[in-house]
DNA sequence: GGATTGAACGTTTTATATAATGCTCAGGAA
DNA sequence: TTCCTGAGCATTATATAAAACGTTCAATCC
């Protein structure tokens, strides 16, 4: 997904279409507004962007781009050890799902009706994520902190376990402190089981004997 | 909430409005019809049900006891140890989930538009599993295989992780498999997290000092 | 007198008509 | 030739009218 080489046409068409869609939403910005904004016609805007759609996608694009980088700042953060920078990623990722939710509605908004219609970007992002969480992992493997055999599919067992407190569809009222509290229980839990695995000095395996015929 | 103890009347209107419910959805049967059905007049549905909602709230809470019996028999399997008793009260409650998404889709339904207008019936819900959920951590304790502080609080926080793989909201497709090889991943990892606790001799505290300033 | 009814009320849902929108493309401007 | 326009098309959204719904209660029945 390209977002600097843009045509500076095209960014001011982004620009536009920002703003709108903040202020006022996906589907209550129309494509003669943002053409009006932009001094040009409706028929010009298809010269740079497909469909209304795609200015959306890039704008969520951009969106998104902030929060991986947000995350990618703790993964570089000296001041942290790898366990402390596995809690800091969820605790971030916690507050951006969280603040978005309550802070800019409408892009919340918009992301879910991009999702509905395009649902296959929310695996890149996820992808994206992921991706930072597994070099927090290796970071911790290697200095013998965690003992982790398939580091990008722990993360995405991590993810999964953070699930309750990252996905927007689930807020509610002022209930943050009380998310927090218990996303801090489930990292505690996650961490203890990463000390396990490494005194046993290698990632433990399911054993199906255990289970009952 | 009685449903032994209920009026034989009231037993069949709520059988004629859970035939329509299942088959029909909430929004798609009427109050006339449920007394069509019961050979009776409106009027006469409300001296035995509040309103139409309250009718739903009730079928609800059958399905819902039907669910907690069978995480509570997990409980009760002996040829389980405390340690496969939780991941198979997690194994059926993502089945539950699953199938109840794809197989009853109106009562799938039906449970969105009862939960939005009495958001306190699912913290009872809630609440009942976890107390499953606990009985099965102090099982687990007292033989030596977990070590837990909080037993309601603990369970709080399993749920949290395992959340995922029950919320109904999350499904998509035929995912089944590989969301329950991710669900066992957590459950791995949340095992051997107690494994460490237990080995530590005693629930790990968090260590504010290990954070940093 | 206690149990039941069904017409009547205010509200919600649905059906319909009307306006607005996303997008295309033949033509004009640079 | 390259870039741009804006009227026109099919579709979607909005506004409005009509029907249906949940609920109540005075009248009716047993």
């Amino acid at each position: 997904m390209p977002t600097e080489n843009l045509d500076e046409t095209a960014r001011q068409i982004l620009d536009a279409a920002s703003r709108r869609f903040l202020h006022y939403g996906y589907g209550k910005t129309t494509m003669s507004e943002i053409a009006k904004d932009c001094n040009m016609s409706t028929g010009n805007l298809y010269r740079y962007f497909p469909s209304k759609l795609d200015i959306a996608e890039m704008f969520v694009h951009v969106l998104r781009r902030e929060q991986v980088a947000d995350l990618r700042a703790v993964l570089e953060r000296r001041d942290l050890k790898p366990r402390d920078k596995l809690r800091e990623f969820f605790v971030v990722k916690f507050k951006i799902a969280y603040e978005r939710f309550h802070d800019k509605p409408k892009a919340y908004e918009l992301s879910s009706e991009l999702m509905a219609a395009r649902p296959k970007i929310a695996l890149e992002w996820e992808n994206a994520e992921g991706r930072v969480l597994s070099e927090i992992l290796l970071e911790g493997a290697a200095e013998g902190a965690f003992s982790v055999e398939d580091a990008p599919n722990t993360a995405k067992i991590l993810l999964d376990a953070a699930y309750r407190f990252t996905s927007p569809a689930v807020f509610h009222e002022g209930e943050f402190d009380g998310l927090a509290e218990e996303l801090n229980g489930v990292i505690d839990l996650v961490l203890d089981g990463f000390s396990w695995r490494a005194a046993q000095g290698g990632a433990e395996k399911r054993k199906a004997a255990d289970l009952p015929a």
